[in-house]
DNA sequence: GTTAGCACTCTTAAGAAACGAGTGCTAACA
DNA sequence: TGTTAGCACTCGTTTCTTAAGAGTGCTAAC
């Protein structure tokens, strides 16, 4: 059978009032709201090819059709081909500068859930590919040094290092120039155990001691402590009888609260070549308990190699087209904030 | 009328057996289960007294009773009074030596969230009281330095400044002084305006540019950023059909996942002279939102004056008992952790 | 190819009836 | 005087029935 046009424009129709009201469409409906001058008995012909065909489904006999995860999936991927419109609801003003990327991913978590009315969700960049700026040690107390670590993108780290002997100043001094020397303009994922062990060799002397030091650098610029992950907006859920049923609710609450499960997802986005939007639609997200949701996602690009992603989760009659152009804005306005 | 030996028994079998069923309990139940031995007739007579006194309320005709908010009240008052049990459960184990606040304060309301199926709410301390032990300006490029800044309890602050005019090595280290001599061992409250002018005339020739440096040091320090407040467990307020009815879980887990509102409980329970365990019970609660809910919380101290909060949110049916020697338990632990 | 009409299906809402848990009261008992 | 058994009564819950309504599929006519 034939997608042709006239069916196409009915599945359109059905979709389109489906996401507005979240009651399955019946013919009627179509022939009186749609302009397409047909009677309710033409509709019902085309209804049940495009049934046939997968496109819509009945959830019972008497009821009217709601789209299937295949007639979602050609809804968006048409959306996709569109030019992307010109929406900007989200005032740059939101995103005010500052300094800690935290901050700035929070409140993006939030406008974001107010602005679209579903769960949201944004993971912080992953470092492995980030190139260390600088580094420098100082001594805090008898007993422990402060080694801070700034890598390209601004990204902060700090890390007490407990001494059971004290370090004089000079050494002190001699190590931070090692350190810098050695790892500066390195990417994290660059540095090995070699390099480790080369430089407690160059430490001479010192070698006991300053092999703790370098450890615990190593281990500051290691831990990965999971991926961070921030969510927003997660009661939206309720506004869905669709998905507030049963224990659906308390399901996907849990997965966002845990946030373990959403790594998956990150993972997976970040491995995709084509770096747009994704759209995951029901049982197509990696998430089990996600398979009647929709899930939207984005990456962001904080500097080379610096990647996070967004996620949007909502019904499956999600309003694909708002969000997407959403995303799209949002993406730009991130853009501007971390390449000012 | 007064409340006897026998009534304060039969009211405590009654909320025993309701925190246990969450179903209204009748006079047969207590007359069978209870080792009181007598008959369900008497003990309705007694049950209507209690009504009368207000410590349990009738749902309505024909249904058990369910205790008052002023029935579990003089529960709860009466535990307070018992010996602390020796409760173990949380490892030591499970609370991992870390020199991150934050990831300790993450495992904490995870562990506590599992292990009372309640939900569970820290703050992390507020540092308004806390004294300064160390600060650390260093060059990260042409551009910007970064400020580090420690105090009391191992908390670290960091501040990039940007720069417009270059500063040589030899003006940073010579604020570096300045800054650690004037600041160091005083308290954050203590750092006023008086003290920052006399820094910047101090700092002479250099004032412009130091000006910058000054202020956004004593932001970093001020930045207050409302309160850190993590929660956890959030769905097991699902596991309470009293609470997951109707919009009720739906405007909990909101007030969860915002964190603002749980602010004011902070505030509240810090500002109670009683730094022990204090339970709120249904519309005593500071928060509109949990007037269905009991909520218990304890402080916890990290130094002198770095309190923070700790609170369990459950139905009011909840293991008072338990949660609250299990509360005890984990300050111990923390103390532990904290004071190592 | 399109449409009107109609019988049929199945969900949902509303109402009715049966059930049962629990009470309050009274009268009998120790 | 306190305790208990018995019973009528209340009221929420469950189950069943019925009616309404939405929507379809099919057929026949246009």
């Amino acid at each position: 059978m034939d997608l042709d046009e006239r069916k196409r424009k009915i599945l359109h129709a059905i979709i389109q009032t489906y996401l507005e009201t979240g009651e399955p469409v019946g013919s009627r409906t179509i022939s009186k709201y749609s302009d397409l001058k047909l009677s309710s008995a033409t509709i019902r012909n085309e209804m049940s090819d495009l049934e046939e065909m997968g496109y819509i489904i009945q959830p019972h006999t008497s009821a009217g059709r709601i789209p299937s995860d295949k007639g979602y999936r050609l809804y968006v991927d048409h959306l996709m081909q569109e030019k992307e419109r010109e929406v900007t609801e989200l005032k740059e003003l939101m995103i005010q500068r500052t300094d800690k990327l935290e901050q700035v991913l929070k409140r993006v978590v939030k406008v974001l859930a107010n602005n679209t009315n579903y769960a949201t969700m944004i993971s912080a960049p992953q470092y492995h590919q980030n190139k260390l700026k600088f580094i420098q040690l100082s001594r805090v107390d008898e007993h422990q040094i402060l080694a801070v670590i700034v890598a390209e993108g601004n990204v902060i780290r700090n890390k007490l290092i407990p001494l059971c002997e004290e370090l004089d100043t000079e050494t002190i001094l001699k190590l931070n120039i090692l350190l810098n020397t050695m790892l500066n303009g390195k990417t994290i994922a660059e540095i090995n155990l070699q390099m480790i062990s080369s430089m407690k060799e160059q430490a001479g002397i010192h070698s006991n001691i300053i092999s703790d030091v370098v450890d615990a650098v190593a281990e500051a610029i290691h831990s990965d402590e999971g991926m961070e992950i921030y969510t927003g907006g997660a009661t939206n859920i309720f506004r869905y009888p669709e998905l507030s049923d049963n224990g659906k609710a308390s399901e996907l609450i849990q997965t966002l609260e845990e946030k373990q499960m959403l790594a998956e997802l990150v993972t997976e986005t970040l491995n995709k070549e084509d770096k747009g939007i994704q759209v995951y639609i029901g049982s197509e997200s990696p998430i089990q308990s996600m398979k009647d949701c929709s899930v939207v996602t984005a990456t962001y690009e904080l500097g080379q190699g610096l990647q996070g992603t967004i996620g949007i989760i909502g019904p499956k009659r999600m309003d694909y087209e708002n969000v997407m152009s959403t995303l799209k804005t949002l993406m730009d306005q991130l853009d501007d904030v971390f390449h000012k």
